[in-house]
DNA sequence: ATCTCCCTTGGGAGCGCTCCCAACACGTCG
DNA sequence: CGACGTGTTGGGAGCGCTCCCAAGGGAGAT
């Protein structure tokens, strides 16, 4: 019933514990056919290595810490996590590498799980994602020396090792993509004003607007609610904008119901683009136009990044591809536009 | 730069390790004075305890292993699991226990990561989601003497303990409400029809509409494509059902879609039932009555339970709070109920 | 036949921690 | 005053593994 240990296994090859060792690494030591034998009587015996004691000779652990700080029902409705961790997943378990996973409420909280886990020895690195301007994180990791990668832009990463994906050009694409169709008032419902992605996408979407007429940005949670909330105030306005960029799909829809009870027509009276295109935004009618990014390569990006960083090399940055303009039905010219 | 270890502690503290280690964990065998002195020495170098060589000691690897095995876009697109894993969380974060997450290709794939695991004593105990009718991962785990904690009903789950929920009274509760507003074609778009779950559902969904006219069932694969697809054949039939219950919010979104795009009103010609609430079902227009359940709660009920049986105690059974329907707009009489 | 040299092998220290055991000091009781 | 119990302490084995070191043995060179 116990676990078989390479103890086990040297006295049925009647070998030392070093050369079982050896053997079951691969290293230099033992003639291939002691080698042979050994692998055999391990299989045979159903040996695993355990991983505690691996490590306690200061070898790898083994697994990578991911802590997310967003509510349940946030975390639940944003695919982006989900896509993420698969990405993640795919090049970490193609490595033998165990993802580590804890929710928890704030900063804080996410630096004190790091801290532990990394002076506990049970993880080889971690993921930083959702970065906020000013992060209080950055110091902290950085000061830790943990190989960390940052799933966000350079510019808040500040030493450490930055996987990121531009998110100036889809604003411009879309921008000029709407521009083109007619529109000159295009309004943007963003996220939380604290992330980076988000001032980074205000800050482009202004110098994109600039010669329009009038581009109002809304900040919200990304939940469905404010999201509706804030495209009902845009709506009701004097000039309502003929078109709206929503930083989520989940607010695009939300969005897209809130313009129809209102009885303005998609994409007549109202254009409609996402960012981060997932099932949902084909599933509803119209089909949204949205900025489409393959998410879980952008994880897989990520991970390998950061399987260097722990192997020794020091990578640059990494930048993915950006996300590009999937039109669908939800946008078009407005039926006003040459008022 | 070494990390600083008991024995650091005792050379400073003027003390045995044996002293130490006592003192920090807790246990008699010190002295008040000097427990304190020791814990004060601690808490100065920054000194954590290494994970590895307690787990080397027989002790707990203070991690438990969820494994899931569906394909990145459904589980993207599932608020369900990042629901159930916040819950999950919270429990087991509180008790200092890490969750180590692995996405796989099947269920060859999640037994042998688990094997690997419980193998490695990187866990000390693992969830089963998903389970299957004649699951083959139940047996495994029977044998391997694991403590695991099946999330999904007693019947499948062998003589592992579950953490579920009754699927028959949600069914009823739907059925007889639809019933009562006078429908009396019901038709049922379900998930898998491998799951435990869904074949609950089926079942108790024939018994809840014997009597009634015709109520078909439908299988897919839970996304909205598959969920449209159901709905435009359902809804082209000759006798076509005045009411749909959908297994998941997203295949009722996508029939919502489907029905408004053949014309058809929700809820006056068509009633739609989302099983499994979300914010996706009130964000579209009208929005959707659908059978609520606190996954966050279900999750934490799963994980108490777990560590639980990783303490040594034989819990029975736990049934959750079973789904309650919380009607909205998208349900009503049919109008052609009295023809 | 003797001496190197290198490949193979056994032995064992040590990683950080837990926990058992023996030693010790102190106080109480016969 | 000595025997004993109680509470505190130091010492050290052992968890499973890695890796260094030294010893053994065969082949080739002299």
């Amino acid at each position: 019933m116990k676990r078989p240990t390479i103890s086990d296994i040297a006295r049925q090859a009647g070998v030392s514990k070093g050369a079982v060792s050896y053997a079951l690494n691969g290293q230099p030591g033992v003639s291939e056919s002691t080698r042979q034998r050994i692998l055999a009587i391990a299989d045979e015996i159903g040996w695993r290595p355990n991983s505690a004691a691996r490590a306690l000779n200061g070898a790898r652990a083994n697994a990578i810490g991911l802590t997310l700080c967003r509510p349940a029902r946030i975390l639940g409705m944003e695919p982006f996590f989900m896509e993420l961790i698969s990405g993640l997943e795919a090049e970490l378990s193609a490595r033998d590498f165990a993802l580590m996973l804890q929710v928890v409420g704030d900063h804080d909280g996410e630096i004190a799980v790091h801290q532990r886990w990394w002076g506990e020895g049970r993880i080889d690195g971690a993921f930083l994602v959702d970065l906020h301007v000013d992060d209080p994180r950055v110091p902290v990791m950085e000061e830790l020396g943990m190989p960390v990668v940052v799933i966000g832009d350079p510019s808040g990463a500040g030493t450490l090792v930055p996987v990121w994906s531009d998110e100036g050009a889809p604003v411009r694409e879309t921008v000029d993509y709407l521009t083109a169709l007619g529109h000159r008032r295009i309004a943007r419902i963003a996220g939380l004003p604290k992330l980076v992605h988000t001032t980074l996408r205000d800050r482009e979407f202004a110098l994109a607007c600039a010669g329009l007429d009038d581009c109002p940005v809304v900040h919200t949670d990304y939940t469905g609610e404010e999201g509706a909330r804030a495209t009902r105030r845009l709506l009701s306005s004097r000039v309502r904008p003929t078109a709206i960029v929503y930083d989520n799909d989940i607010m695009a829809v939300a969005g897209l119901s809130v313009a129809q009870e209102m009885g303005l027509a998609v994409p007549a009276d109202l254009s409609i683009v996402a960012w981060d295109d997932s099932p949902l935004s084909q599933v509803v009618r119209p089909p949204l136009t949205a900025l489409t990014r393959d998410i879980p390569a952008y994880g897989a990006h990520a991970a390998r990044m950061l399987l260097d960083l722990i192997d020794g090399s020091e990578p640059g940055s990494f930048e993915d591809r950006a996300a590009s303009l999937n039109p669908r039905g939800s946008t078009g010219p407005p039926v006003s536009a040459g008022h």
